[in-house]
RNA sequence: CGGGCUGUAGCGCAGUUGGUAGCGCGCUUCGUUCGGGACGAAGAGGUCGUGGGUUCAAAUCCCGCCAGCCCGACCA
């Protein structure tokens, strides 16, 4: 991308109407904009990163044996009433037709994936079946808040599984969660696998994977020492107790819920009296389990922990563009400057590096403050002074100094960096 | 939903005892610049959140409403 010919435009001053983190940079550095309160629109920047982040995510759970759908958002009163949700559920947003009927905004998807799955899944032989989406979801928050980090409107990956069996489901929950552990690292995120409440969706435990940062909304306790992790709304155990595995003591922190995982039993299938016959002929109704990561909400707790006094620091999974090239045209060898900046931009792209041209008619050091706050993590600078010596400029986003690369060996070194 | 704070140009802000709106950034044009947010000159841009009230006169005083942010509660 060229930024002389883009839509992305930054601020020199942050926006003064809220304090968090994520909000701030992200509206002054350009990737979000807000239209109300918990509702953004995604700019260039912006939706580069949910595309990086959901491809992740999409590998993962295809790598589960998931399948991908995409499911509507609008839904018929009907289902919501079948399952109790119409009346129970008070972040659910209702909307009235001018033809009297009444409709539902999703906020999950079971009133919805239910009916789909179990009118195809007749028989016990097409069972576990997996589906996922990565769609917009509705939720009528008292407040929203935290930036992108709790909105009305959101980006989640909903994955949905039909089993036989509560051992099936269990078995598949434990591959589930490694796979959940794995897409967080991947997303430059340590999680914990938590156990929480499940509110008012299931009388069974659920489990939360939450990342620890002073933005979230959640306390839990976890061990020094081990993978144990408890939401302090479940528990009165007190910090400083000695873990259940010996080995250490429980410390508290502020998290924030990235992903989820519930046990629905035969809920669903009950409330639809949708289901399979077994193989005696027996109709049967699915275990079903439901499996949350809040995409866009990760961008901002990304952006919560990657971030320094002059900007985002995007880790390379998900940053928009690998690269962001400065070009400096200087006085005497501005033409040079423009060529060989044009040949490294196309050279970038075709080696598959995704770059950011700036190009842009401003002083040096605008696009050096615009390069800190955008938070890409190769900045590659072009000057009379660098092709001197047939050179780059190299500065890592997370480096103090620069250094210089030959002009021949740049595109390998990125490809490596990459 | 309870409480607090804030609404003036795209962004950040000032605006005195009421007298009809200004600064910085950004934007446009021209010229000079070109390695950490350059300089000069000339310009464009505002129903002062909104509705009512008081007054000869309201950005300014009073009342209602709306919106945003923060705290709490809530949180499939």
């Amino acid at each position: 991308m060229r930024l002389s010919q883009s839509f992305v435009r930054t601020a020199k001053t942050p926006p003064a109407d809220t304090e968090t983190v994520n909000a701030r940079l992200l509206q002054q550095a350009g990737f979000v904009d807000q239209l109300m309160a918990g509702v953004y629109s995604y700019l260039p920047l912006g939706l580069q990163v949910l595309r990086n982040i959901e491809q992740i995510v999409r590998e993962e759970m295809d790598g589960l044996g998931a399948n991908e759908v995409l499911m509507p958002t609008l839904h018929p009163k009907a289902n919501w009433v079948k399952t109790g949700g119409w009346d129970n559920i008070d972040v659910l947003f209702k909307i009235n037709s001018r033809t009297g009927n009444e409709y539902a905004m999703g906020q999950s998807e079971e009133e919805v994936v239910t009916p789909l799955v179990m009118s195809r899944v007749l028989s016990y032989k097409q069972l576990p079946t997996k589906v996922y989406q990565i769609g917009w979801k509705y939720r009528d928050e008292l407040r929203a808040k935290s930036g992108i980090m709790r909105g009305r409107e959101f980006l989640m990956k909903d994955m949905y599984s039909f089993h036989t069996t509560q051992a099936d489901f269990d078995k598949f929950y434990q591959e589930a969660k490694q796979v959940y552990l794995r897409i967080f690292s991947r997303l430059g995120l340590v999680a914990k696998a938590t156990e929480a409440s499940g509110g008012a969706f299931t009388k069974k435990l659920s489990y939360e994977f939450m990342v620890l940062t002073d933005a979230g909304e959640d306390d839990i306790l976890y061990c020094e020492a081990c993978d144990y992790c408890i939401n302090t709304e479940i528990t009165k155990t007190a910090v400083g107790a000695v873990c259940p595995c010996g080995n250490g003591t429980l410390l508290t922190g502020r998290a924030c819920e990235v992903g989820n995982v519930f046990d629905l039993g035969q809920k669903y299938g009950q409330d639809f009296d949708l289901g399979y016959v077994d193989e005696n002929s027996v109709k049967q109704y699915p275990i079903m389990g439901c499996y949350g990561i809040g995409i866009s909400r990760i961008m901002g707790v990304i952006v919560e922990k990657y971030n320094d006094e002059l900007g985002i620091v995007w880790p390379k999974s998900v940053a928009p563009a690998l690269v962001y090239l400065v070009s400096i045209p200087g006085r005497d060898n501005a033409a040079l400057v423009l060529d060989t900046a044009t040949k490294l931009y196309s050279s970038l792209q075709a080696a598959g590096i995704s770059v950011l041209w700036d190009d842009r008619e401003l002083s040096p050091g605008a696009k050096f403050g615009d390069a800190d706050l955008v938070g890409i993590p190769l900045r590659l600078v072009i000057s009379d002074k660098t092709l001197a010596s047939n050179e780059v400029e190299w500065k890592e986003r997370t480096a103090k100094e620069a250094t210089r690369v030959s002009l021949d060996a740049v595109i390998a070194q990125a490809i490596a960096f990459k």
